[in-house]
DNA sequence: CCAGTCGATTCGGTATTGTCGAATGGCTTT
DNA sequence: AAAGCCATTCGACAATACCGAATCGACTGG
C-alpha cells in the first residue's frame, strides 16, 4: 500500500482512518462524488471507491437514489441512539431537564465536550406548542456558548485545545479574543454559571451551569435557551437553572454541587 | 495481513468491516472490553486494540472513565445529527407531523427501512406535558409495527428481506408466521393504512400511512402511537393521519398520493 | 505485603491485503 | 454523433495491517 504521509507516530490503521475522514467530509458538504471526495483527501478515485463501498455495505454511507453522489447513512443514527441510551447523564438528566423547561416555559440543553467543540446531548424544547427543531447532536463551537463556557472554566485541557486555534466569529458579539475569553472564564468559576448574549445566534441567549459526576468532575453542563428580549434573565430562572444542576448532579452521585477547579494545564 | 476466511467476492475492506463490526458489537451490549470483543470476533487482541485505537482516535468509541471498557463514541452523534439534516423526507415531514400530533394529542413518528428493520427518523411528542423518551433512532421490527407493515407493503426486496428471517416474538400478540403477514400486506395495499395492536409493545398501538416520493415510490411512513386502550382508533385520527401523510407525499413532489404497488419479486 | 492471574498494551517480522494506475462502461454535454 | 466526465472494474505490486509473543499494570487472594 502506497500512502499519503506520515506526521509522526500516532498509530492509527490507514484505512479506518480514510474511511473516517470520508464520513466527515460527507458531514461537511453533504452529497460528493466519488472523484470530489478523491481530489479532498488527495487519493487515487479507485482507492476512495473501495472505501465508500465498504461503508456503504454496513450502512454508514448510502448513495442517493437519483444519481452517483454518496450521503451519510441511516446505520449512523442507529448507532447514535444506542451511544445516547449507554450516557448515565443523559438518562439522569432527562427528567430535571423537562421540569426545568417546564418552569421556566425554555428550552434546555445538556452539552458535553467533543473535540473543542460543544455537543448537545438532550434537548428539551419549550412547552408552548410551537414548532421546533431537535438539536441533539448539534455542536456550538465553545467560546460562543454558554454550555461552552462552562465547560472551558473546568477543563484545562479543553481549555486549551479549543483556545489554541483562532475563535470564529458567529455574530458580532462573538468574542473572538482567547484572552478575553480565558478571563471571563474565572468570573464563570466564581459564579460557577456561564452566560452568553447574542454570541452565537442573533436574537438567542442562554445561561448555563456545570454538572458534576460523582468523583467532582464537571461532565456536562445544563443550559437554558432565550429569546434575548428577556434578556438579562429574571433570578427566578437563573435559580431554577441551579436547582437542575444540581439535582442532576447529585443524581450521579456527586458529593456536594461545589464543582472541582480544573487542574493546572499540562501542554 | 493475515486473515479469517472468505465465503465468496464481496469487495469489503477488511480492517474497516472489522471497524464497523466492532461497531455494531458495541451497539448490542453496551461496554465491552477489548478481550471480549476479541472473542466476539475471533481475532487476536492486539488486532482488535489497534481497530478500537483508531476509531477512539476519531472520537467513534470512547473508553469509560473509570476503567478498561469501551462505549460508543459522541462523533456518532454529530454524523447521525448531520444525516438526519439531509433528509429531504425528514424535513418536510415535521411540520405536518407536529400538526398531526396537536390534532390528535399523540405521539407521531416517521420511519424508514433500514437492513430489514424499520429506523425511526424523527418523532413528536404527545402535546400534553408529560415526559418522553425521544425515539428518533430506534429499531422496530417491521413484521410487529404499523410502519413495518407499510413499508412492507410498498417494496418487495425489503419484504422478501424482512419475512426471510424468523420472526421475533415481542409480545403475545406479535404475528410470527410470515405467511400472515404477508397475507396482511395485501389489506394494508387495499387500504393505504397499516395497523398493529399490541404487537411489539403491551399498552400500546399504532396506525401508519405511507409517504411517497417525487416518483411515486414509498420512502418512509408516518405512525400515530396510542394506547390500546384507545383501540380502534377513531375516524378522526385515522382521517388526520391521512391528511398528514398526503401532505407530506405533497411537498416532496409526489403526483397524486397514490402509493405506487411494489414492483415484482425478484430473488 | 507479596505472589499469581487476567487483561490491556507494545513491538517487530511476515505475507496478506489494501492501494494504485490504467482500462472499461455508462451517462450527460457540446 | 463525438467528446468529456465520472464511477467502476481489474490485476500486480509492495506497503501495510496483522498476528504472536513479550511487557506492563491492575486487581485478587493468600
Amino acid at each position: 500500500m502506497h500512502g499519503g504521509r506520515d506526521e509522526e507516530g500516532e498509530p492509527v490503521i490507514q484505512s479506518i482512518d480514510r474511511a473516517v475522514k470520508i464520513l466527515t467530509l460527507l458531514q461537511g458538504s453533504r452529497r460528493m462524488g466519488i472523484s470530489e471526495l478523491a481530489a479532498a483527501l488527495d487519493l487515487p478515485p479507485s482507492t476512495v471507491h473501495g472505501i465508500v463501498k465498504s461503508l456503504q455495505a454496513h450502512g454508514l454511507v448510502a448513495q442517493q437514489p437519483n444519481g452517483n453522489r454518496y450521503v451519510l447513512g441511516p446505520a449512523l443514527l442507529k448507532l447514535s441512539s444506542v451511544y445516547l441510551d449507554t450516557l448515565d447523564v443523559r438518562a439522569r438528566s432527562m427528567r430535571w431537564m423537562h421540569e426545568l423547561s417546564s418552569r421556566t416555559g425554555l428550552a434546555t440543553r445538556l452539552g458535553a465536550e467533543l473535540f473543542g467543540e460543544v455537543i448537545v446531548i438532550h434537548h428539551d424544547r419549550r412547552p408552548d406548542g410551537t414548532e421546533q427543531m431537535p438539536e441533539t447532536g448539534l455542536t456550538i463551537p465553545s467560546h460562543a456558548s454558554a454550555l461552552g463556557k462552562v465547560l472551558l472554566a473546568y477543563d484545562a485541557a479543553h481549555a486549551a485545545d479549543a483556545l489554541s486555534r483562532p475563535l470564529a466569529a458567529l455574530t458580532a458579539d462573538t468574542v473572538t479574543d482567547p484572552e478575553r475569553v480565558r478571563a471571563g472564564l474565572e468570573q464563570v468559576r466564581r459564579e460557577a454559571l456561564g452566560f452568553e448574549n447574542e454570541e452565537a445566534v442573533i436574537g438567542e441567549s442562554s445561561v448555563a451551569a456545570p454538572v458534576c459526576s460523582e468523583d467532582g468532575d464537571v461532565v456536562a453542563a445544563v443550559a437554558v435557551v432565550m429569546p434575548s428580549t428577556d434578556w438579562p434573565p429574571p433570578d427566578s430562572v437563573v435559580a431554577a437553572l441551579r436547582d437542575a444542576a444540581r439535582s442532576i448532579s447529585r443524581d450521579l452521585g456527586a458529593p456536594a454541587w461545589s464543582p472541582r477547579p480544573p487542574a493546572p494545564e499540562r501542554a
